[in-house]
DNA sequence: AGTTAGAATGAAAACGATTTCAATATAGTA
DNA sequence: TACTATATTGAAATCGTTTTCATTCTAACT
């Protein structure tokens, strides 16, 4: 290949020093307009580009963030990174990725990116990992934000939207259409995320006075099959009820299979809600009713704060972002009826 | 934070010199297993870790290969990461992302990433780029590997799909439902995937006699928005059609919302197949036929062909890797019609 | 013109690993 | 035991930048 070029080419060809090409570079000292030109000029000419693992040894920087997600073929989380890529991006950062399909070690081995040094920081989105293991990461300064929990560490800044309001919102409806035997498809029952979907879900049920049903919470792993299963189980209860409140799109995915199965009608037998409008969502027969967060925006504000934090341009105070989800009603629930045997 | 120990720290600890220590890391030189163990252990004491940007800069390598891809959040995309992903990381290989948003200057810009060796290969999936630019990079010596479109330079891996072998498939299946006037909503006229799919069309229209009418061809983007808006201009032709292809199931889905607001029902007034088996196709009413590549498998060959090459273990031979698509027959294709107006 | 403050530049150290090459230890053979 | 061939180990160079600190240049002021 062309014998890669060095500053120190750029440098005895425009009859300076090194020092002087890479202040041009990255105009950090001033440079005179006249010597700046001249080195540009070589610049251009020999095509130079800058070696990035010499500069980021001596920088002690790598200008890249890493993100974690569970599953990146979700378009809840495909729509996180790409909030995060385009700020990042514009921030001169670059973002790699990992893919843990839901494997906690392999989310555990990621964060080791931080200690060599790989990347500067890293964004866990709905991380499996303990927030003991993330509060230590942070203790040891490395750079940490989380989209979708909360974790209290003042270096970590996190965005989540409100879990209780918006799930009291979904039974809200529901009650609104009639319903008053409503059961809950949860995430896995130690997750942060249900244990407030609940929350919320038995504060409506208390402000509407209606009876609670233990029999009427199951636990899903957020997967199709997951919500297929979890489903499946309430059905062999034996028991009535004639809305499900599925803690995402994807288990209710599941849902609708067992509902297909069992020649049960959606909406007329059973209402159906998800969270997190799911790109499938609106393209199923019926559209699902869903929980919109805004994903986008949820990783660009994150990548942002973190960005600021890890350059101290910013005060620790509001490294807590909330933002606002909305429900999207559609065709799994739009029909009033009385129940379901 | 605690200092970063380095790998003197731990050489002068284990009282050996800092090339031992390396030596037992990368265990390329022999070291006794006596010495092996002991430098491990402090190793482990300390709790070592190499940097990652001293390593990059000494070795020439940063063990990182890069993914561009048009969209990350089509499932499309997101599956071929998955297969890269998986493969990469089992080789110890990072993955930088990026997602062009159809972007071409952002795909490009990308590239320079292999110039300032901050990754070591990149792979194009669906590269928007036109051949000669890609072509210039392998001849300076980079390493580049192409998801979808064959490149002719020895040192460029490309994985396929035989387009004009599926595209008859898909003709041939429409025929022998009985339709004959079959439209094509296709990708963008200057990409190669299309010239290879209008072949196949054609060449199914020749072998069933059928003849050829050139206003049933119209071109999308490969979006929902643009196969909205390609069927509507075939509709406005007023000509006679009873069946479209389209080169994606992105492009379908717009054809779907345009049916739906004509009332148009698929499969009796028109059928429909695309191309991708996007993970919404299945979920819509009707499902979508579609051809259905291997988009892991497609990512995982790939990636590992290029890893290969990289490390020179491997022969230019058998750089063109094809594999085989299956045709889905779905309830968006599944009624003998005679025709529409 | 001479002095000096401040700006621009250069020389050399530093970042933290790997790798080459020389030195030493080990084992095998006569 | 002495010698040789080989296997381990160490010293020092190296990768290509950025940055510190010293030096030179410029211009402003007396």
């Amino acid at each position: 290949m062309d014998m890669k070029i060095k500053i120190v080419d750029v440098a005895t060809k425009a009859g300076v020093a090194p020092a002087t090409v890479s202040r041009v570079l990255n105009d950090s000292s001033k440079v005179t307009p006249k010597t700046k030109a001249k080195v540009m000029k070589i610049i251009n000419e020999l095509g130079y580009q800058p070696n990035a693992a010499a500069k980021n040894l001596r920088s002690q920087k790598t200008m890249t963030i890493g993100v974690v997600v569970p599953d990146i073929s979700n378009s809840y989380f495909s729509e996180v990174i790409k909030g995060i890529g385009n700020i990042a991006y514009s921030k001169k950062y670059k973002v790699v990725i990992c893919d843990t399909e839901n494997n906690a070690e392999k989310e555990l081995e990621f964060l080791n990116l931080l200690t060599t040094r790989t990347i500067d920081g890293v964004i866990m989105v709905a991380p499996m990992l303990s927030n003991e293991i993330i509060l230590n990461f942070a203790d040891h300064e490395y750079s940490i934000g989380i989209v979708g929990r909360q974790i209290d560490h003042e270096r970590i800044p996190c965005i989540l939207t409100d879990n209780v309001k918006f799930s009291m919102q979904v039974i809200s409806h529901l009650v609104g259409l009639g319903h008053r035997e409503i059961a809950i498809i949860n995430g896995s029952s130690h997750a942060v995320d249900s244990s407030n979907r609940l929350e919320g879900y038995l504060k409506a049920l208390k402000e509407h006075q209606i009876p609670f049903h233990p029999e009427l919470i199951e636990n899903g792993d957020f997967n199709e099959t997951g919500g297929y299963e979890a489903f499946k189980r309430l059905l062999a209860k034996k028991i009535r009820f004639s809305a499900v409140y599925s803690a995402n799109d994807e288990m209710a995915l599941g849902v609708y299979r067992a509902c297909s199965e069992h020649g049960i009608q959606i909406p007329m037998q059973l209402a159906v809600v998800g969270v997190d409008n799911n790109r499938i969502s609106k393209y199923l027969n019926p559209p699902l009713s869903t929980v919109n967060q805004p994903k986008y925006t949820m990783g660009a504000l994150l990548v942002e704060k973190l960005i600021d934090m890890m350059n101290e341009n910013e005060d620790a105070e509001n490294r807590i972002l909330k933002v606002e989800s909305e429900l999207l009603i559609r065709g799994s629930s739009d029909y009033k009826i009385k129940g379901r045997e």
